[in-house]
DNA sequence: TAGGTACGTGACCAAGTAGCAATACGTCGA
DNA sequence: TCGACGTATTGCTACTTGGTCACGTACCTA
């Protein structure tokens, strides 16, 4: 039974690492977290940086705010936005590596099937 | 123009991310990835590892293949799978915390709205 | 060569969702 | 009170994809 709830136990936690990578595996909501990494801004500022539909870049803010990415603060007409968790920003350091290793492979792997080509 | 080129190399960068986040947002994947964790593994044993349909299994570790996650080894009929980014580990661990924090923080919040409806 | 085993693949369906257009909501100045 | 403005929401469409079934492929043994 221990080993059934860990097992249990375990399945939620995977689904909610799941999930927070899904509001992660979305470009314009990476932009959108990427811009605010410069500090606070308002939606229209977001907008003019993002790029796109005012509707659509207040659905993704409503994301990533459920999601606890961003935090919300509203003065009069205006809102702002501003990013809550900070792991992001490593999150995207550490895939940034890992592609980065992984094309690297890859050009060497070509560079060398180019000098075989060479060679023969 | 290096403004543009900055962005457009920016925005594929980016896509290339969510694309590695889209990859891990699935808990079967994850789940997958999680059994590989403790060493090379034949598609038999991940299959009675995680549950599921074996055609299921096979098409998920064809999505992390192709996306360098893991590397696979044929030895007469049996394939054998192994992590290939030990990025991974670090990815979930960071998660992990977070998500962590972010429940602690709920759970706080909770516990003092308790507190104000018995002070009340 | 025939048959069995381990794994991969193609077709399909159902569920989820990004983007868009239209509209609603809340807040301010006049 | 009435627009005007900034933001959120709703309904919709098109597309993607996880899971499943049926079948294909590669490899081994007898």
């Amino acid at each position: 039974m221990a080993e059934d709830q860990n097992r249990e136990l375990s399945d939620a936690a995977l689904a909610l690492i799941a999930e927070r990578f899904k509001v992660l595996a979305e470009p314009m909501r990476l932009r959108i977290l990427h811009t605010l990494g410069g500090g606070e801004l308002g939606v229209s500022e977001i907008i003019a940086a993002v790029g796109g539909l005012q509707a659509n870049i207040s659905k993704q803010l409503g994301v990533l705010l459920q999601a606890g990415l961003v935090r919300r603060r509203k003065q009069g007409l205006r809102v702002f936005y501003r990013v809550a968790d900070a792991t992001f920003f490593e999150l995207c350091q550490l895939v940034c590596s890992s592609l980065h290793e992984r094309l690297a492979a890859q050009v060497e792997e070509i560079e060398s099937a180019v000098a075989l080509r060479k060679g023969a």
